[in-house]
DNA sequence: TATCTCATGTAATACGTTACATGATTGC
DNA sequence: GCAATCATGTAACGTATTACATGAGATA
């Protein structure tokens, strides 16, 4: 983990908190489970897991078996589980652009105290709240002001990035009506 | 552009369908027009725009200014307008995992026939419904085959995958609403 | 007078994708 | 008998991010 810990290293890290597993399986798992971020080829998985073992945050143990590829069993290692638990407890920055960043370090939660969520889940619906405002704020101002110059109907341009931004802030409007659903079920229900 | 085309070239080459444009002009109408993908660095900007003039899809003239950096305004050639359309009007693959990947294709299609923007946002529509049919007799059953063993709390990583599987269901039914009535508005009004 | 915006870029590094390579087992 | 799944990886290539480098004009 050389310098800023990416996300793909951070998902196996927590995968492997839950249970030990080999790169094929881990693979599946993040198909099937992690499954709304797009699918990571195996081939950057095992190298992943490699240098991670070399930085001593996952450890794993061969079993061979004849004839066929050999089993390589990864699990995560106190330093992983350190570091894993630092970065479930960081202060949540929202990314402006992506809603997946935060619903991804929710999807491993488990692992992290009741107290540090809500925190986590209140800052992202701050956040949210104001985007969605200013989104909200935006409608014909800044697209009248983009008008093309070569083009052929002006009005029509108008029309299509009109829903465009209707799309942008409809998945503005979901995200922040899940964030309270969540911030509701965590605090009765956690 | 060397083998396949990335979004980053086709981007630019559709703003500057629009206008002839300097590189930093782009990334400004990127962030306030086009604003829901991530943000793209000028640092990657200058080197596409250069690697596309030397592949005849856009050229610049200069516009020197004593004292201050001169002005590249690039414009789309002839070779450049004919890819683009082509991009455009290309059968729509629907990318199980990316919205934004349609959303942007729609973003320029004023340049795009009636009748294909038609049957592109029918073929998105079509496979969305498929999509959210799977995703909603998916809820309890995966998640619980996948249950992690060592582990702190069953019941509450149980309840909080199930928050997050809400995420991505809420986010693909909101996206089938959107196709829905941007299929009605184009058939109405464009 | 200091910060922000305008305007261009290079270099190093890290990350991701695609193609290639191998071979056994399981299910149809 | 054939395809899909299991299971491991390497190599080549392309793309994106971060840091670095420069400097004028506008705004507070």
């Amino acid at each position: 983990m050389a310098q800023g810990p990416n996300s793909l290293e951070f998902i196996l890290l927590g995968l492997l908190a839950l249970r030990p597993s080999t790169g094929y399986d881990l693979k599946k798992t993040m198909d099937v489970s992690v499954r709304y971020i797009s699918p990571v080829a195996l081939s950057q998985i095992y190298p992943t897991l490699k240098r991670m073992s070399q930085a001593g945050l996952v450890e794993y143990r061969l079993v061979e078996r004849s004839g066929r590829a050999d089993l390589k069993i990864y699990s995560i290692t106190a330093a992983g589980q350190d570091l894993f638990r630092k970065w479930l407890a960081e202060p949540n920055k929202p990314d402006p652009y992506r809603f997946d960043t935060f619903a991804l370090r929710f999807y491993f939660s488990s692992l992290l105290d009741k107290t540090i969520l809500l925190e986590h889940i209140r800052t992202e619906l701050d956040f949210r709240r104001t985007q969605l405002i200013n989104t909200r704020s935006l409608d014909g101002t800044v697209l009248g002001a983009l008008a093309p110059i070569e083009i052929i109907d002006m009005n029509k341009t108008v029309k299509i990035w009109q829903m465009y931004h209707q799309y942008g802030l409809q998945f503005l409007e979901t995200y922040t009506t899940w964030l309270e659903s969540i911030l509701k079920t965590v605090e009765e229900e956690l």
